[in-house]
DNA sequence: GCAAAAGTGTTCACACTACACCCATGC
DNA sequence: GCATGGGTGTAGTGTGAACACTTTTGC
């Protein structure tokens, strides 16, 4: 019976990981070099191959791993890409992922001896075989999860400003939103803690800084309490 | 440098058919009796393996049109699975696809021959390695979906009433709706087009039947207008 | 003292909710 | 004539949108 699965094709699996931060303001993409034919020195998805023994979500947290140095990091499966012509070597399917990171965390060293650059959304270049449409997927999803889930808290610091959450999910939705109902809306939010200590980075009034309490969270929603944005 | 590649395993890939249909005011899901080893004769997703030169979308219209004889159907893949574990045979992959049909119009005939059976979604059996968790899945993609894109419609015939398309709403979100203040907010689609028949089959008095028309909701879609329930 | 960002409050309109009643028809 | 499902109307309410002013502080 096992014929059954042995006359049947197999195929390379790859991984490619829409590696995203926030930065300036803006959501960037973490891009790397090709170092390998075809296409070599265009640029591209951080990728790798699925191995014999993983799950395609530790293969995923593998490829993040080395070229970020991160651990821990939210991240989820997209879509499954397989047209027989999308990769001209040999065929493969890809498998895509994508990942929230904190800019200031990941290991630059690493990153630098992939060639690794941070573009922001805005301004991404023409990428390998499908990678720009994976990327704009992964987009979509983001902004349609972020509504719904706090994922966005993934891309801040572990402190943050109230203005800067506004911002963020005006890089999220790509439209700007009003400061002052913003602002009611997120201080509703009961797993929102407020800390007595300003940041002044960005005026000279300073705003406070709020923490994420993933703890009332979990509680609140538990009652059936959503996020909702 | 095709080493690259070919250092690299190869896989069987998967794909799954979550099929859903709606009658006597249920969701239902078509499942086979799995006719080879392992697991032969338990309950099962409809599936078969991706061929070499077929896309994966491609494979997963042949798959449902292998069972239901049905081609141009509202089908849209959901996640991928692919833990070491999941088939004890040999490693394989599975991409799950779900497919909303109009249970009126499948071939049963061949979905006979295939020990093809229709279960409530409110009752499915155990099924095979992680087919329980693929509908879980797809079953929340739907109820997602359902409320931004006006995909419900694909489960009723041409023709439908107004109390059809709230049982079938009350059926994905499993609650149940206000049929007034459901009646209106449907009336206000402009994309809905009443005519000046009525369906008897449910009641003395009779329920008007009504149209999709999907060239007025392309236009309202293009001014911005989208589909909300 | 002024520019620049942060913080707070009010009004208004619309959309959603929760309801109750009449209508048509087969038996 | 009555039971059953189909159709319509209305009042209240709460949420989101639009909008203006004060506060703090570095220069």
């Amino acid at each position: 019976m096992q014929d059954l699965y042995f006359k049947h094709p197999k195929f390379h699996v790859a991984l490619d990981c829409i590696i995203l931060g926030f930065d300036e303001n803006e959501l960037k993409l973490l891009l790397i070099k090709r170092g390998f034919e075809p296409e070599i020195g265009k640029w591209s998805l951080m990728g790798g191959f699925l191995g014999d023994q993983e799950s395609l979500d530790q293969a995923a947290r593998r490829v993040l791993k080395s070229l970020t140095g991160l651990t821990n990091v939210f991240m989820e499966q997209t879509y499954t890409y397989g047209t027989p012509e999308r990769d001209p070597v040999s065929r493969t399917l890809s498998v895509a992922y994508y990942a929230l990171i904190r800019t200031d965390l990941y290991d630059q060293q690493v990153a630098a001896n992939y060639g690794a650059k941070w573009f922001s959304i805005n301004d991404i270049p023409a990428l390998i075989f499908d990678h720009n449409q994976m990327v704009k997927q992964a987009l979509e999803m983001l902004q349609l999860k972020s509504k719904t889930k706090p994922i966005g808290f993934e891309l801040l610091p572990e402190r943050f400003t109230i203005p800067q959450i506004r911002k963020l999910y005006e890089a999220i939705d790509r439209q700007e939103l009003d400061h002052r109902n913003f602002s009611k809306k997120v201080k509703a939010m009961p797993w929102l803690k407020k800390l007595d200590i300003k940041d002044k980075s960005n005026s000279k009034k300073g705003a406070y800084l709020y923490e994420f309490d993933p703890i009332i969270y979990k509680r609140q929603q538990a009652d059936g309490i959503n996020f909702s944005i």
